[in-house]
DNA sequence: GCACCTGATGTCAGTCACTGTCATCGCGTA
DNA sequence: TACGCGATGACAGTGACTGACATCAGGTGC
């Protein structure tokens, strides 16, 4: 792999949030990062796409997801089986909440890394579509579901990441599963 | 007003929409769909604050579905306001079903123009979740409730649009709140 | 030990989205 | 008729991103 200075990828990554949380998004630029990464410009996008993409890549959330929903047990109902994908979600934050919260800030301030996220986690939905249909769950019903298990994630991660405390993001997410029950029961 | 040719942001989102479809949004320039529309690359940006929004700017979407959920009767449940709120959105498509399929072919073909339909219904569901509240709905219900109700509308809307012949888009849409109620309620 | 191959990086020129600034133009108004 | 004002044009500049080509370090085959 590395004949250089290895992990370029995350020597730039990880200036690339210093920097944006530092300074702004907009006040950095690409070459700065690749400066401080020991690299230039131009090698930084053969590793990131964009500029955006370097707050992104390489997370296994969605990885970690759509596997578990994918094992979950063949007759396990529906909701357990979105809440077994949101346990798995959530054991990937445990001990990142300080790490989380310094990215999230970023994002949060800036629209274009706002979109970037909000696409990831339509891509996120569109996986568990996937899985789902793969455990013989028919349409409408896969995509409904996934997106709402995607929108439980969005709602519980913004909870868990406000709070003072790092807390265990698993019981949240199952809470708000729980609340969505009794919203569409008409409660 | 209108001093000079009057319209000038209607033609701009005209000929932006037409070149986007016939040549690409990537191969399209700034500058090229000023020209068509008789006006300068400056001017355009003093319109749109950027290459994408040309397609986003001006939809009542969000203005209607709030209203609707603002003004549904008080003791409604909570559901049947959500259903408020989605008919009015169908109402605005009624009849313009070519217009929007033409439309959502362009933005589904380019990453950057997902982004930015994405943070458009990320908005519409934070001001749903305004509205809820406002109606006494509690947190993070408000908010779970404006998500779901925004991600249905997302499905209902790709199945509307990929329909052979213009459907009524309504009773789709409460189609898929029924849906949602019984996977919610464990069916 | 040497020539060669290969993948990661550097260099450089170029396009285009987007912005700040100032000039200009056309209409309404005093 | 002179003036004000909002919309537009002209122009220079920054920075994200790309394509093409050179270079460099390490492994490979001989």
């Amino acid at each position: 792999m590395g004949r250089w200075e290895p992990n370029a990828r995350q020597r730039l990554a990880e200036a690339a949030l210093r920097l944006y949380g530092e300074q702004g998004y907009e006040q950095t630029t690409v070459a700065q990062i690749a400066r401080q990464a020991g690299l230039t410009e131009r090698t930084f996008f053969r590793h990131y796409a964009d500029k955006r993409e370097v707050l992104f890549a390489g997370s296994p959330l969605q990885e970690l997801f759509v596997t578990a929903v994918a094992e979950a047990a063949p007759d396990a109902a529906l909701l357990d089986v979105v809440g077994a994908g949101l346990d798995a979600a959530s054991g990937m934050f445990r001990g990142r909440h300080e790490y989380a919260l310094r990215r999230q800030a970023v994002v949060e301030a800036h629209q274009e890394l706002r979109e970037r996220e909000l696409i990831k986690l339509a891509a996120l939905a569109t996986a568990l579509a996937g899985a789902l249909r793969d455990r013989g769950v028919p349409e409408p019903t896969a995509t409904l579901t996934a997106e709402t298990g995607v929108a439980v994630f969005k709602v519980g991660f913004e909870r868990w990441i406000r709070a003072a405390e790092e807390t265990d993001m698993a019981p949240l997410m199952r809470g708000l599963l729980a609340e969505l029950g009794r919203v569409a029961a008409g409660a």
